[in-house]
DNA sequence: ATGAAAGCGCTAACAT
DNA sequence: ATGTTAGCGCTTTCAT
């Protein structure tokens, strides 16, 4: 038994399909159709559960009720939970997430955004990587509805939905001097992202303010192909240099660094201090303790959701740019 | 500028839509299309950068190369990572995931469920509560493509990717035991899903072997609703009575147990031991540290890939149920 | 109060 | 070697 289209339900109730789709979209009484005709239909089609068929709805309206939701890593509990909270705000308002994991590559976000334009979605929401600002210049000159978050590129003009980076790093690191760290590394992923390098500038702020010396040989950036190892080696290394704080730029090499100072620091887990941009939950119970500066994302979601539903609904050009201030949580 | 259709390149080409949507879907050779006019078509193509409506392809083509991964909750890193192992597999055969999660209520499965339908998605990949047979049956019996895993119902027949649930727990409690546990606490979410009643059967299984007192007032279940307070009553509960051992039924419980016991009970964090169904990264470093019972996500995830693509190949109907074994981790 | 018909952008059987 | 045409399932203008 095939699924029934609209025709098949006009056809079984001697209607048109016109006077089937009025009562079906709830225009049954703005376009006359009598009440018990539209009784008739509405009742017809609970009994065979009908479904009306989006695809079709879509190809004709031009809209799919779909947003794309493109980041650098799905299962990334930043992404995953902004994700997940985007997804409830948009449920409520009838859209869908499709999704897409980039991994930072640039090929990888391009075939994802032409995806997402084929399959008409009708807006993104993206952490980009910034990298061919072509394609998205070209979608920004179509007016493709896009709104950006934890990632900015100076250079392209758009909605943005951010957190401050600079200064939240500096005042956690200035936290970690108050409390008595003296010499403090750093370890970032490969800081090709205006963000990370803004977080990495809040560190060096919070040295020199604070008169310590800045030791670019204490900046350890990882190799983000073998992250892994790369990661342990370079704590290793800080670690053999017997700083007594590391500081990390993303949730991402702080879990991994978690990791390494377990397995090869064990010694050295009560003495040292880690601050992380990015909250963990995990942070709460980890060994080290962490201090994190957590970024507010119930507030990211929100407006992201908001921002792209006004960018749907006007015809003008909007580029909003919102800030957010993380919040550092001290454990130590 | 509108974007173009095949039918704008085939005026501005003076050709007809057929020559250029044969060409456009390499079927150029094979339905005798001149090699200069492939030519033509393929660089005019590129040169305006046509991009084709996936819409009308699917509403055409009755296919849409989108699946549906329906879970409780895809910032669950479970389900997370999972989702992403099996968005790249997909990737690659050109199929991409809409998402959808559950918070295990029924009323916001079936919606989803009804979503996923109406969009016409290719297939379904999903950790259903099970809690609406009816649906999940009409589906089947309409040869759906689905693929279930995590969960399972035993009056459901239908494709599954499971772990062995049972003797993977009860062997983590034998170790348990072995290292010297004696009072074994349980904490679990409501196991209306019958993964976690075999998971307890394994605890209560455990016991009875090694001739420990099966203490149902040391089983505790957890109020979903409010999951966050209710788990730190009941771990107080169970470290009141003394247990030297807290067996756990899924990650989440885990993790807010590993919360609770460093808001509450940090005197005993050495002198407890965990045991986690589930594993996540931070139990390496944890405090305290837990053993858990690691499913095999990347197996897992390619064995839901690989059936759902037999599923949807095949006319017949097909019925595997998989059943993968866990790791124990052993980390104290 | 209801219906006929066109058309969204694409594919493919059937001409020519 | 290329074109004509019908049709996927729906919405909507324009008749009646």
């Amino acid at each position: 038994m095939k699924k029934k289209s609209i025709k098949d339900i006009a056809q079984e109730l001697g209607l048109s399909k016109t006077t089937v789709s009025f009562v079906l979209n709830n225009k049954g009484d703005e376009k006359n159709i009598s009440k018990k005709t539209q009784e008739k239909i509405l009742a017809y089609v609970r009994e065979v559960n009908y479904q009306p068929n989006q695809i079709a709805k879509s190809l004709k309206k031009g809209t799919t009720h779909t947003i794309g939701y493109l980041v650098p890593d799905i299962s990334n509990p930043f992404y995953a939970k902004i994700g997940r909270l985007i997804e409830d705000v948009l449920a409520d308002k009838g859209y869908h997430l499709l999704i897409g994991s980039t991994d930072e590559k640039q090929e990888k976000e391009d075939a994802l955004l032409n995806m997402f334009v084929n399959r008409q979605v009708d807006g993104l929401i993206l952490a980009s990587t910034f990298e061919n600002l072509g394609m998205l210049k070209t979608l920004s000159a179509q007016r493709f509805p896009m709104v950006f978050f934890d990632r900015e590129h100076p250079d392209f003009i758009g909605n943005y939905i951010l957190v401050e980076n600079k200064n939240a790093m500096k005042e956690a690191v200035n936290t970690a001097i108050n409390k008595g760290a003296k010499k403090i590394g750093l370890l970032s992923i490969t800081p090709n992202i205006y963000s990370l390098k803004l977080r990495i500038d809040g560190y060096r702020e919070s040295l020199v303010e604070n008169q310590l010396n800045v030791d670019e040989d204490l900046m350890r950036i990882v190799d983000n192909s073998r992250i892994k190892e790369s990661t342990q080696e370079e704590l290793n290394y800080l670690m053999d240099k017997d700083v007594d704080a590391v500081v990390f730029t993303n949730n991402q090499i702080t879990a991994l660094a978690l990791w390494a100072m377990n397995i090869n620091h064990k010694d050295k887990i009560d003495s040292v201090r880690f601050v992380s941009f990015d909250n963990l939950d995990l942070f709460d119970y980890s060994n080290p303790k962490v201090n994190s500066i957590a970024q507010p994302i119930d507030s990211i979601a929100n407006h992201l959701v908001d921002i792209l539903h006004e960018v749907m609904q006007s015809t003008e050009r909007v580029s909003k740019r919102i800030v957010l201030e993380p919040k550092l949580i001290e454990r130590l």
